[in-house]
This record gives structure tokens, sequence and C-alpha cells, in this order.
DNA sequence: GAGTTGGTCGCC
DNA sequence: GCGACCAACTCG
């Protein structure tokens, strides 16, 4: 039985820390029924009551707030959005992460039901307004109103006429939802009449003559698009057959559905080698005793742990519960798709970036019906509104990409163990190069350890060869290339297969510097230098966009000598054809991939041998599997070493195993070539072994003895300002007030500027604080974001990072 | 003294 | 995030 719904408490879409709580709002008798939580309403907030979007937490019938009520303006919804869980998750995951709320409500669901505000202005008084007010009206009395859009004169004699009262401000909510409408058409003639008007036809008319000579063969409705494709006729054709009466026009609801556009053979389970079978066995059996346990699934690559994953899913559905697998965004290739679609049909969802804001609501809208039971997606995934969860699956759970940066900063992985808990079933983290935090906990006995020691068919590891590049490179012509990986790759260009060459992106740089003066040429807005792009001849700032042209001679001494520096996709592909001209070569960077499906055509053309080369950075790396390739070169594996990131050798070597595992997955035998600086560095040593036991060993024991995760906790803290001053004082307060509040336990690293000091025209200072157990420290820092309100309207901010992953 | 500009306050 | 409100400032 329901309590009527009197009162209800919102929380409404304004992120800022005093909005950062619940509003209580009246009523109205006609929507009691109608009003429960999880629901988006439209409210009036602030003085002028200006409506905005909120999410209905709570109904009741007493009221807790004593101040006069404003009443609930409308409901968006008929049902609810957030379900119980959400709306459990919500408040945890804002205190965990220091997140405002209403950000957390709103990471939750597809963006399409995110609200879209505009200002509307409504003329009330028309006789006493300026000519240009009316003007602007024209016949209408009401019109939507962008004060950006508006030029000046008539800008502020509008606002005038408002404040004297001749006009009306409205606020306007929109949902930004809108269903995709398909333009279908069908004849409005039979067959008879059809052929009669063909015949009556200009001699001329061949548009009209083909459309109407189709109709007469098809008479069923069709999508109007479809034909104009098919046909080669323009939608004017379509409105003169229209207007002549021979063809009706209707507008039909289309349900967006990526994963039926797939065509798919049907794959049935393989079999199980005996530590598959095992790990399988651990993972159904906490899905039936109804256990949160978290599972580390280790296996090397290619032992065969999506083939594990599939089958665990398969049980969570025959126990008639739903599973959610998260994939990093990059392995959400079509290949990784098509094996999962394969084996389990319709009922899977897709949600990847590559999504269309439509298509994204309606594949939630379908896990959210129920019609969907198997949800695939990179990180926002984790949030899918599945109900009767049987199992989380995360691969690749090492990968930095499941922490989202922007507020809310959650990591996919702590919100999966939350819903495992509130859904009482297990969670697999599944990787060939855990993360050290994961590998250690599973050490601990806080994970359960699962392993894949085997690759499938025992397949050897490819031959991977480190080449120091301290010697080689001042033996070719091209600093990018030793000998060695161009005689390879000379090899397997003349037997016909296939070579994958991968620029490690991090650190890397090609920018433009005086060879007299040593000038650097630096964005006006931020401290980084402007980095080279062959492709629009320009220098762009990869932080804030800025763009300009390429110097021709030096802006500071005049200097004829300035010349580009580092190596970029672009000049590597360069100095490629100059080296291999006869082969084809395919480019796969931020620049080629901008494009929305840019990635997968890249990506398939490489499969279908259109190019014998594919070179990219990082996004290469991950889960491609083509049989032809025979050989990987990393061209600079050790970019990431400089960096004062206690991650970097981490990283480094997750990399270059993952690198590694992608040569020879077939037949062939595959062979890996490394260039680098430090050979004789740890990281690359091992990774040639691929040897993730030796190197966690060596790892943690820097750790230990550094201090830093998985020994400690880290929280980084960051103040920022339009003046460097401010931040740097806001950093310093900070600091002073979590030394006295910290144990002796805990270390502040910093205050420091942060490596790339001015982003934007802003200011960033940053420290971090590790700490083992600090039971105090989340109130306190909640309270430094309270009290910092006031500082906020000058434009000093402070935000709060838990366990950051980049620290640069 | 009306009208603009800038900073601060509080939103149910 | 944004309008109301107040105080300072500007200009004929």
């Amino acid at each position: 039985m329901l309590a009527i719904a009197q009162y209800a408490e919102v929380i409404v879409d304004v992120p800022t820390m005093q909005t950062n709580q619940p509003y209580t709002y009246k009523v109205k008798h006609n929507f009691e029924n109608e009003l429960s939580p999880g629901m988006r309403v439209i409210v009036p907030f602030g003085r002028g009551s200006r409506l905005v979007q909120g999410f209905v937490m709570r109904v009741f019938s007493q009221a807790s707030f004593a101040g006069e009520l404003k009443e609930i303006e409308a409901l968006t919804d008929l049902e609810p959005v957030l379900d119980a869980e959400a709306l459990a998750l919500g408040p945890w995951l804002a205190q965990t992460t220091f997140s405002f709320l209403i950000s957390c409500l709103q990471v939750m669901i597809p963006s399409a039901l995110r609200a879209k505000y505009s200002k509307e202005l409504e003329l009330t008084n028309k006789f006493n307004v300026p000519e240009a007010v009316r003007a602007f009206f024209g016949a209408h009395t009401k019109k939507l109103f962008d004060e950006q859009k508006v030029a000046e004169p008539l800008r502020s004699q509008l606002l005038t006429a408002r404040r004297t009262g001749m006009l009306k401000l409205n606020y306007v909510v929109n949902d930004r939802l809108q269903a995709k409408q398909v333009s279908f058409i069908k004849a409005a003639l039979d067959k008879a009449e059809l052929e009669q008007a063909v015949s009556k036809l200009r001699a001329n008319a061949r548009n009209l003559h083909t459309l109407l000579t189709y109709l007469s063969q098809h008479p069923q409705a069709m999508q109007q698009g479809l034909l104009e494709k098919k046909l080669a006729l323009s939608p004017e054709t379509f409105r003169n057959a229209e207007k002549k009466g021979w063809i009706t026009r209707f507008k039909q609801v289309q349900y967006r559905n990526p994963v039926r556009q797939l065509n798919v053979k049907r794959t049935v389970p393989r079999h199980l080698t005996p530590a598959q079978a095992a790990a399988v066995a651990a993972v159904i059996a906490q899905i039936d005793q109804q256990q949160p346990t978290t599972f580390l699934l280790e296996g090397v690559t290619g032992s065969g742990k999506t083939e594990v994953y599939l089958q665990i899913i398969a049980h969570a559905l025959a126990q008639k519960k739903t599973a959610l697998m998260l994939v990093p965004e990059i392995s959400l290739t079509p290949q990784m798709v098509k094996r999962v679609v394969g084996r389990f049909g319709t009922q899977v969802a897709l949600l990847h970036s590559g999504l269309s804001d439509g298509e994204r609501f309606d594949e939630w809208r379908r896990i959210k019906e129920g019609q969907a039971t198997v949800v695939v997606g990179a990180r926002s995934a984790v949030f899918a509104p599945l109900k009767r969860l049987g199992v989380i699956i995360i691969d690749e759970e090492h990968e930095s990409s499941y922490k989202q940066e922007k507020m809310p900063r959650y990591h996919a992985r702590d919100v999966a163990k939350w819903r495992a808990d509130f859904h009482s079933c297990p969670v697999v983290l599944g990787s060939a190069t855990p993360s050290l935090e994961s590998r250690a906990r599973a050490q601990k006995g806080v994970y359960r350890w699962l392993k894949l020691p085997q690759r499938i068919n025992n397949k050897p590891l490819p031959q991977v060869s480190l080449i120091d590049m301290r010697q080689e490179a001042k033996k070719t012509r091209f600093p990018d290339f030793s000998q060695a990986l161009i005689d390879a790759v000379e090899i397997r260009l003349a037997k016909k297969e296939q070579v994958i060459l991968m620029l490690n992106r991090r650190g890397y740089s090609s920018f433009m510097m005086c060879r007299d003066c040593g000038y650097v040429l630096n964005c006006p807005n931020c401290d980084i230098s402007l980095t080279f792009h062959l492709d629009t001849h320009s220098m762009k700032c990869h932080y804030c966009g800025h763009e300009e042209a390429i110097p021709h001679v030096c802006p500071s001494c005049g200097s004829r000598q300035i010349r580009y520096y580092g190596t970029g996709t672009q000049k590597v592909e360069q100095e490629l054809t100059q080296l291999f001209p006869q082969a084809r070569i395919l480019r796969m960077d931020v620049d080629t991939t901008k494009r929305k499906g840019a990635h997968a055509r890249i990506l398939r053309e490489f499969g279908e041998r259109k190019a014998d080369i594919l070179l990219g950075t990082q996004m290469i790396a991950k889960g491609l599997d083509y049989p032809d390739v025979t050989l990987v070169g990393v061209l600079n594996a050790d970019t990431a070493l400089g960096l004062a990131d206690f991650r970097a050798s981490e990283r480094t070597f997750q990399l270059l195993t993952q690198v590694s595992g992608r040569a020879g997955r077939a037949q062939k035998e595959g062979k890996v070539i490394i260039q680098t600086y430090n050979p004789e560095h740890y990281a690359l040593l091992l990774a040639q072994k691929q040897d993730y036991e030796q190197f966690f060993m060596r790892e943690m024991d820097i750790r230990h003895r550094g201090g830093y995760p998985p020994y400690y906790f880290t929280i980084q803290v960051t103040a920022s300002a339009p003046a460097e001053s401010q931040a740097a004082k806001k950093i310093f307060e900070t600091y002073k007030t979590l030394k006295t509040a910290l144990s002796s336990s805990a270390v502040i690293l910093g205050p420091t500027p942060k490596a790339i000091m001015r982003i934007n025209k802003r200011y960033y200072y940053q420290l971090i604080i590790k700490y083992k157990k600090e039971p105090g420290l989340a109130a306190c820092l909640s309270e430094l974001l309270q009290k910092s309100q006031r500082s906020e309207r000058t434009g000093v901010l402070l935000t709060i990072d838990r366990e950051p992953l980049n620290f640069i």
C-alpha cells in the first residue's frame, strides 16, 4: 500500500555543492497516485522559479521542511527511470567519489533522458514595445530565446522590454529524447491505376517513371530512405509523387537495435580445458549459492578467458538470471561482439561509445524492460538497469579506462562490487596482467584466485626481441626504425604477411623547436607545447584545442632553423612510405578515428587484408585477432618509463605483454620486436619473457619500499583557479587542515604545482594523501569541499579523486 | 537620480 | 547554474 504522496524529496539538476541536497516539494492532487521515487520531475527552483529537472528520491505524507513549499510542476515519466537499486547506489557513489548526487544519478541514465534547457520569451503587451522587438516576434507571441545567439542591440532591447513587463521569460525543460521516426511510403493507387499514371507521364519524367513502375510491382509500405538508395532517387521525387496523389507518406517510430544489424552466425560452447572448466565451475557454484564473491581470473593471452566468460553467462541465464560483461572501450571490436551475440543472440544489449544517443537509449530500454538479459559494454554499462543479476564480468580488469576521469570519478570495478553485494552475485575480474591491486588481493585471499596458465592448444608464445635503440638509431637514416625491424618488415612484406606497428602515445609529441635558440612553440592558454599535425598543416594544443599556423621563422630569434621534433604517427607513416614504397599502410590514431565508426572500419579493412601494415597507438594493442599478422613492432616501448608516475612500469609491462600476444595468433609463428632505450629495465625484460609473476614480485617490492598502492591507499586533491596565487593558497590551506586531521602514519606528498600547471587559462596545484587507515579522512575531505563553496564563486575549485590512476 | 555593473546569496 | 538583491559606480 502506497502512502499518499503529498510531499516529495527531489534532487535538482543544479550541480553545485550548495544544492547537493534534497528539496521538498508539494505534490499536486492530480498526480498523487502517479508519483513514485526514481521518477524525473520538473520543479520550479530559485527565486526566479526557473524550471529545472529533478529526481524524486522519496515520497511521503509529512513535510519535514518548515518553510514555504513549492509544487512539482510536471512529471516527466510514467515509470521511474531509476529503480530501488539505483536510488541506493546513487548516494553511496556520491559519498565515495566526493561527487554531487545529481551527477551520480545522471550517470546512471542514458544521456537522451538528460534534460535540455531553453528559454522562451512571451509577448504580453505588443503595443508598447520597440519596432525591433515586434519584428523579433513576427506573427508569434512566443519565441525561443538563446541569449548567446541574439546579437546586441536587439538583445538589450528584449531584456529591457522584459524588465518593464512587456515580455515574460519562460523556462522550458525539454527531454532530449526523440523516438526515431522514419518516413515510409506506400502507393496510393492500385496496380492498374499506377500503370495508367505511368503511361501519362511526360517523356522526360524519368525519376517518377522509375518510382511508379517500381511501386506497381511492390504494393507494400516501404522505407523512403532505403528506396531512395535503391532506385537512386531524390526526396524531391517522392514529394512530387505525394503532391500528385500517387503515394502516401507517413512516419513510423523505429526501434534502433545495433545488435540486429550485425549478421551473426550462432556459435556453440567450445570444449573446455581442465583449467577453464575448473574456473567455470568455481564461479557458477557462487552464482547458485548467491554469494557476492570476487574472483580474479588470471589467464595468459590466448588462454581462452572469453569462452570461460561465455559459459558462466550461459549458466546465469539458465538460472533465469541476467549477466553484465564489461570490456574496455577499445576491445569492443566487432569480433568480440560477434562472439557474444553469436552465443546469446538478440537477448544481448550492447552499450558503447559508438552508439548514438538514440541507439543507446533504445538499448537501455530493452535492458530495463527485461528484453535484454546480457549486457556487454564499456565503463558506464556498469550501471545497466539489469534485474536479477547473476554475474558481473570485468574483462581486462587492469585497464585504466574503467576509471572515469570526470565527475563522478568512479571506478567500474568498485561499482560492480557494490552491485554484486546488492544482488548477491559473484564478480569475475579477468586479465592476463592483473593490476597489482587485484593480484595482491588474490594473494591475500580477499579475492578468489583462478588461473589459466596454458594457451589453448599449447601454442607457443611469440618470440620477443628487445632492440637497443641507443646503438641502433644511429645506424639507419630513419631515427624511428632499427635495421632489425626494417629487415623483419621486409620479410613479412615479401611473404605477403601482415605487420602491426605500435607507437606508444604516452609521452609522444612532435613539437616545434628552434635549433638556434631552443625556443619551443607553446600554447597561449596551457603550459604545454603545441603538437604538430601534418593533416591539417597546423599546430594544435591537445588540452584546449587551440590551433595556429606552423611557423616558418622562430618567433623568438627570427631564425629559419625551426623544425619539429619527436615522433608522431603521421611522421612515422611518412618514414614508412619512404622505407617501403610498395606497402599499403593503414594509420590508426586519434586523428583518423575521430569520426563515428572509423575505428571499426580501419580494423575491418586490415582484417580484410586491404593493407599490409597497421600503424597505430595503444588502441591497436587490444583484443585484435588477425591470423595473418606475424610481426608486431613496438617503435618506442619506453616513453612512459620516463614519466614521474609510479605506475609507469606497470603500464609499460601490461602494454608490451598485450601487444606481444597479438602476433601469431593462428597457425603461423609470430615475432615481436620491441625497440627501446632502456633494454635493461625489468619491465621490458620481463615483458619479453611474458613473466607476469616475476614482474609482480619485483614491482610489489618497489611499491612496498616507496609506500605506494597497493600497500597504501591514495587520494589526490587538486586546487585550481584563474590566478596561480589563488590556486597555491587554496592547496596550502587544504594541506594545513589535512596535516592536523591525519594520523602520523599517513603521508602527504606535496603540495606541488601540477606537471602541466596551466590548462585552459586555469592554474592547477595538487597534493596526494597516502594512507593505510584513516577512518575520519572521508568526512574531513567532505567538510573541506563543503567549506570551499564560498571560494568556488571566485573561481577557486577543489576537486578530490580517490585512487587516481594518473598522478601527473 | 535612473540605469548599469559587479559581487554575493540562497534556492524547498 | 542562475536570478534576485544590494552596493558601488557612471553619466547626462
